[in-house]
DNA sequence: CTGGCCTTGAGAGCACTGCTCACTAAAGTG
DNA sequence: CACTTTAGTGAGCAGTGCTCTCAAGGCCAG
């Protein structure tokens, strides 16, 4: 019964993951609540395949997105990734807010099988990002050994040749876009912000410059 | 009995704010469940009383924070600020999950006592901001229409004189800053940074660049 | 066609949750 | 002394995750 995950997937949009309930789901499909363990192990396995789902669910929108664009635009890609990632979002909340929200009481994710769709994005804007010659050429502070021993270690594990400049400032800009989704979506934005879209628009943007996607020269409009 | 707010915030860090459980808190008083209402109106009522409480505990450190810098030395109120921001998010976080995590199901935090005591650490960022002549010499990217009365309505609720562009990049390092704490807490940045303390302050550095409070030139080390 | 098995589900039950209500014992107050 | 307020009890309602036993129904080999 894949009607499990959808009815679950409808209980997540109205009233969250940490109250993710079984029984209200057996009730919904007309059998008794005992029942659900046929086919569900339990109310945290069901609650790490609905992660894996919007996992995936995000990452082929964010890969959908960039597929439409030239692969040499790399601004037009990256914003269309950062745009495809907020749209999914603000479509799905609740989803979102299990994936990058604070997690569920009692309950931990299972790295084995949420990292990798997790990382799909991340991949993604990495390999972007690792595909520009960076036009940035503002100033950089100095990387301390630290950072840099990090540093060399994420270049490693995700198989990127970005400097130590052009890699921070990325995970800058990445954290920054995940930052704003959050901002919006778990209302930090509410009573300033009013035009969402046309505001992390905007700021996508300057995220583009931070990288150096973009120079002030050939700038979206 | 204040004691019942004390017993709360270690349940609180043990389990998390959804999860938070009158009848727990009773049992640890010695105590029968309904004699928790003689204290509390209801649960939702102390998740708020404890929502306020760690806005004020956060916004507490930052000021703190703050006062220990020169009034002038802007690069660093900026990340003694944000140093605090860190340091108290990762000293409680699930307080800090509270407050800038995914909401609790079922439950909405009443604006009118919580937007207060949340914007201070707002505040007291974007009156830095306000008091720099910003030296960022970087390119900025057009700001449309909308994204302009945006910033034209915060301008004036937040009584500040930032330029449209000096405004919209302190957005962004306001939200990139609670982005790598909430990265952080929320283990997106696991296996990747190590030292996140390091990172943190490094970053620190880049956006304090990006909001022009430091020029390539008085860069600290 | 019959016997056995396996799947699907029912229902009871345990321990937990928030919350309400009626009630009692003590302490303070006129 | 009488009255009121305070603090706390215990039962009960409706909900939760989860385990257990048991009963029908479908399917397939002999």
């Amino acid at each position: 019964m894949i009607d499990i995950k959808r009815i679950a997937r409808e209980q997540l949009a109205v009233q969250g993951g940490a109250a993710l309930s079984l029984r209200a789901i057996a009730r919904e499909l007309g059998i008794v609540s005992s029942a659900m363990y046929r086919y569900v192990p339990s109310r945290d396995e069901l609650l790490t395949m609905l992660i894996e789902d919007a996992y995936n669910s995000l990452g082929d929108a964010a890969a959908a997105a960039d597929e439409t664009c030239e692969r040499a635009d790399l601004v037009g890609r990256w914003k269309a990734v950062g745009t495809a990632v907020r749209d999914w979002a603000v479509a799905s909340p609740s989803e979102y807010a299990l994936l990058y929200g604070s997690p569920v009481p009692g309950y931990a994710a299972p790295p084995e099988r949420t990292v990798a769709p997790g990382s799909r994005v991340t991949l993604l804007l990495v390999g972007l990002v690792d595909a520009a010659e960076s036009a940035y050429d503002g100033p950089n502070p100095p990387v301390p050994p630290t950072v840099r021993a990090d540093l060399d270690g994420i270049r490693e594990g995700l198989g990127v040749r970005a400097d130590d400049d052009l890699l921070a400032r990325a995970i800058l800009a990445w954290t920054a876009l995940f930052g704003l989704v959050s901002f919006e979506l778990f209302g930090q934005f509410a009573g300033g912000v009013h035009d969402h879209a046309a505001h992390f628009d905007h700021q996508l943007d300057r995220l583009a410059l931070l990288i150096g996607l973009s120079g002030p020269a050939n700038m979206s409009v």
